[in-house]
RNA sequence: GGAGGGGUAGCCAAGCGGCCAAAGGCAGGGGACUGUAAAUCCCCCGGGCUCCGCCCUUCGCAGGUUCGAAUCCUGCCCCCUCCA
């Protein structure tokens, strides 16, 4: 992503803005509010609860930098407010509310991590506590006076809980609109947010209205599609790629996903053009595979980096190579161990059970040798090579007793 | 406040006195095929024991009945629905 700011025309602003985005609402009012020729005040809320961002935010974040190339400023809104009252859906019972020291600290690392895709120097951090906790329950009722439930159940999730009698709890009311007035405390003009966003969004224009400010203007850019090809990006689903991983795990990651969903992945994390895409296409898919790879895991760890990931992945498993980066593990010379103890001991399995399972069903080499036999016992008496599935790999190195 | 339904392995979901470590599905693991893709096929999927068998822990929690309980009884906790 280029770091230059670019002059350009409102229009021109308005292409690139729209690239990828799902709903601009309404999209006049953005070209009329660009044409002021004023740095826009763009916002996104980001939730402290988990300080890892992964390549799901960053299909936010690259928007918002986008804003900050064409001049604007960018307001990351960190909820710590919501963040210590706990989870709103109530489904999720296991998120006990966050500490002040805690959300802090997540709120520390998650900037951080977002300035690896973020100009530092245009974005603003603010924490919603600063006006939300200084709210009186006066305040709480102008503000809830200000919506009724009729629209609030044209959401659709309420609205289907409403109707299947699943219960709504009143302070899930509360978080719309305790974002919406997030928007009203910073002046937003305009705020980004996920598709599952739109709805709250579109509150923070009634709201900024009914405060008397000029409504915002709503951005919702898709929801990446995880690991798994099915369910968007979430760290809960352990379907994601953490923008801090180690390049090689990185690139391994993005290596697995789907040919389908390779395309939606170069649409929404890099910056190759519609062209260039279609052209891609038409090569073999584990090439373009490699540069959608190579290409991400540059924007986060540099070139030189990247270029050590794909090397590795090349060799480890286009070639079969050992890798040499495996973990090594030191063993006392001469000792006898089961094989099914040894895998163990090396972290490769979560049990004996499983360890057994896995060699029973041929899931392990040593030195390039299938062994099946879990029982079988190995003396430590030379450098070991061992591979579990095709993914694991681990070294043993014999410790000369003194 | 009243009536009813339910809590089973990571999740969903059968089972309703022994043959239940508990069907089935999903997720997951291993193998084959490959491009560590998808699809497909095979195997596995509580833990431990050198293991074709045995032992331990598990069916909301705590007791009880029984030779024997996830299944029956009692109490408790939690969830849901309907009525008020």
């Amino acid at each position: 992503m280029s770091n230059q700011e670019k002059k350009l025309t409102p229009e021109e602003q308005l292409e690139i803005i729209k690239r990828g985005a799902v709903d601009i609402i309404e999209e006049e009012e953005l070209l009329e509010k660009l044409k002021r020729g004023k740095p826009l005040k763009v916002k996104a809320g980001f939730d402290p609860t988990a300080p890892d961002l992964h390549l799901g935010h960053v299909v936010l974040l690259r928007k918002l930098r986008q804003f900050q190339d064409l001049g604007h400023e960018v307001v990351i809104i960190i909820g710590d407010f919501t963040a210590t009252i706990g989870d709103p859906t109530g489904r999720n019972e296991t998120r006990p509310p966050l500490s002040k020291e805690q959300v802090l600290e997540n709120a520390k690392t998650y900037a951080q991590q977002a300035f690896k895709v973020l100009n530092p120097e245009k974005t603003r951090l603010v924490y919603n506590s600063t006006w939300l906790e200084k709210m009186t329950a006066r305040d709480i009722v102008g503000l809830t006076s200000k919506y009724t439930v009729a629209r609030m159940l044209e959401r659709e999730d309420f609205a289907k809980r409403f109707k299947e009698g699943i219960p709504i709890y009143i302070h899930e009311f509360l978080y719309p609109l305790f974002q919406a007035y997030d928007s009203v405390a910073v002046e937003a003009d305009v705020e980004l947010g996920g598709t599952d966003q739109l709805f709250n969004l579109l509150i923070g224009r009634d709201i900024q209205r009914e405060y008397g400010q000029e409504p915002q203007v709503c951005i919702t850019m898709p929801l990446l599609v995880g690991l798994d090809g099915v369910r968007k990006m979430s760290k809960s689903y352990g379907n994601y790629v953490g923008i801090t991983e180690e390049p090689e795990v990185m690139f391994g990651k993005i290596m697995s996903i789907s040919d389908q969903l390779m395309w939606e992945w170069y649409k929404l994390l890099t910056d190759f053009s519609d062209e260039e895409i279609e052209n891609l296409k038409k090569g073999h898919p584990r090439d373009a595979k490699l540069l959608l790879a190579y290409t991400i895991v540059k924007q986060f760890h540099g070139e030189e980096a990247a270029q050590r990931a794909k090397e590795h992945f090349l060799k480890t498993f286009s070639q079969r190579e050992f890798p040499e980066n495996a973990p090594v593990y030191e063993l006392p010379e001469g000792q006898k161990i089961r094989l099914d103890e040894l895998l163990l001991k090396l972290k490769l399995a979560p049990s004996k059970k499983e360890a057994q399972r896995i060699i029973k069903g041929g899931g392990l080499k040593i030195n390039g040798q299938k062994r099946t036999n879990p029982f079988e016992e190995i003396e430590i008496n030379g450098e070991l090579k061992i591979q579990v599935g095709k993914k694991k790999f681990a070294r043993v190195v014999p410790k000369k007793e003194n």
